[in-house]
RNA sequence: GCACCGAUGGCGAAGUGGUUAACGCGCUGGUCUGCAAAACCAGUACUCAUGGGUUCAAAUCCCAUUCGGUGCUCCA
């Protein structure tokens, strides 16, 4: 078992990971706004926590992951009501949609989910005890805001320093009147028409920071070992969520920060307006496998920011076909008995090397690197004929291991690419999809043996031109023909 | 504007003081093939944005410049 270090932005240090006082890791991550479709920028996040708790617990130490669900906030009230539905309604559709992405990605699901509209009586009692300490105030229209002025530690995580800041002095004239300019709202009175509960606090609904600290405290105490999230989240959200959380318990909230760092597409940061902006769907539609998202996407490690291309992203895909062809060489087995020494000692040097770059701060990089290693030298063993059983037997071994946390040997890109096809379908966006995917998918198996067949048949006639003309055919709807000493095969791209 | 992070081959990207600068993709060559493809193997940066400096030794430390990104406001 190794120690599994990772960085930790509230000391600005590379500290060891694991559970303290509980059998389980406690870990908290600030999980998605459901009021659109996910982005790949969300699911860079996502995913690198992901790498974490697989490894984690790949390590042998149990999880307790809590991921809450933001299903009431500002643009879910704005689109719900653009849309006329109640926010119920809306935000439906898009977790759902969320937790199809998440599996498509293979990201595995927390042991808990929690959702900000069930847990609001938490939140009110939290709000209540910072308000019987003064430390919560309410202002003349009924919003409840936190006196930042009472946590003077406000600051240390995103290492901010707050000093200089006059309270009150050049700020915007906000909707409401605060004390101070970096009070947070807490809790939000009522405007007309928008969704409220009715509380001990008036007639509102919660501020955004105070449901995780609300949920994570709940779920996991009021200390616990790791809160995650993107880089952007530090400040203010998780500031905010520190100060809530420690003024309430008097207590650390969580001891380990991990941030993700950003990803830019093409170079540029993704948004919108630079029309570099992808969702999941975007990119399956467009005929790229949710596998190879996944392995671009978790291959540059969490601190690093990373370049999204498409250029990348289709080296991706054959560096998994790489992978894959040789995870089935090695299955397919029918070596000779005994063992090779040499490939014991490359074997050994990838499974060190995979589990020492993941302990060290989750380096995916290197963790690639090493397995890549053993399949050069496995390979280059077997064509040469030195590679033997019991060899394998181990070869296998640390390939499971390795895919433990990459989770990309197994094949499920196809079914997938046809889920999302299916959903473009039923939302009147097939038009979104790539031409090749359509043609691809509308062939059948049948219809494709038979294409093959036919190929075969020509080529024994040597008719080169018909079977030539075949395989052209098949290959621009993507599917591609492979001639070896065992016959014909073939697979779509 | 202030603060912080980064710049490594055609592309993506490890490496943060000391053997020949990982790995993937691409490209080139080879094996195989009717020709291809697929698969596998081999080769592929005398050099780490630029200019100074520190050191016996720097991609790695320091300073400056240029460029990219991020935070200061909703954002993964």
């Amino acid at each position: 078992m190794a120690t599994i270090e990772l960085f930790n932005t509230l000391s600005g240090k590379i500290e060891a990971l694991a559970p303290v006082g509980a059998p389980a890791l406690r870990m908290y991550c600030c999980g998605p706004t459901v009021y659109d479709y996910g982005h790949i920028g969300n699911f860079r996040t996502f995913l690198q926590v992901d790498v974490l708790r697989r490894f984690v617990r790949q390590q042998g130490i149990e999880t307790k992951h809590v991921m809450n669900v933001t299903d009431v906030d500002d643009k879910i009230i704005r689109n719900a009501a653009a849309a006329g539905v109640p926010i119920g309604e809306y935000t439906a559709k898009f977790e759902r949609a969320f937790f199809e992405d998440l599996d498509a990605l293979g990201i595995q699901r927390s042991e808990l989910v929690a959702h900000a509209t069930s847990c609001i009586p938490d939140m009110v009692g939290l709000i209540e005890k910072l308000a019987a300490r003064d430390i919560a105030y309410q202002t003349e229209d009924g919003s409840w805001y936190f006196r930042i002025a009472r946590f003077p530690e406000y600051g240390k995580l995103s290492k901010k320093d707050f000093e200089g800041i006059e309270d009150g002095a050049r700020v915007d004239v906000d909707e409401y009147e605060k004390d101070a300019a970096r009070d947070f709202a807490l809790w939000k009175a009522v405007k007309p028409g928008e969704q409220h509960w009715e509380t001990s606090l008036g007639s509102g609904r919660p501020g955004w920071h105070i449901e995780c600290s609300a949920m994570a405290t709940k779920f996991l105490g009021d200390t616990f070992d790791l809160h995650a999230g993107g880089e952007d989240l530090m400040f203010p959200h998780h500031e905010n969520e520190i100060a809530q959380s420690e003024s309430a318990s008097g207590k650390t909230f969580a001891r380990h920060w991990m941030h993700v760092r950003f990803l830019l597409v093409e170079g540029k940061k993704m948004s919108k307006s630079e029309g570099n902006f992808y969702t999941l769907r975007d990119l399956l539609l467009k005929g790229y496998r949710a596998s190879a998202i996944r392995f671009l996407l978790i291959s540059v490690p969490y601190r690093h920011q990373m370049n999204f291309t498409f250029e990348s992203l289709a080296e991706s895909t054959n560096a998994i076909d790489r992978l894959r062809t040789f995870h089935q060489r090695m299955l397919k087995g029918g070596f000779a008995e005994g063992l090779n020494e040499e490939i014991v000692a490359a074997t050994a040097k990838a499974e060190q090397g995979y589990t020492a770059s993941l302990a060290n701060d989750l380096n995916t990089a290197e963790a690639r690197a090493a397995i890549f290693e053993l399949v050069r030298a496995a390979n280059a063993a077997a064509d040469a004929g030195t590679l033997r059983a019991a060899n394998v037997a181990e070869i296998l071994r640390v390939l499971d291991l390795f895919d433990g946390v990459f989770a990309v040997l197994e094949d499920r890109d196809a079914a997938l690419t046809r889920a999302a096809l299916a959903w473009a379908e039923a939302e009147g966006r097939l038009g979104e999809a790539a031409p090749e995917l359509v043609a691809n998918l509308s062939l059948g198996d049948a219809e494709i043996d038979a294409l093959v067949a036919e190929r075969t048949q020509a080529k024994k006639t040597r008719n080169f031109a018909r079977a030539d003309a075949i395989r052209n055919d098949l290959l621009a709807k993507g599917i591609l023909i492979e001639d070896s000493k065992d016959g014909v095969r073939w697979k779509r791209k």
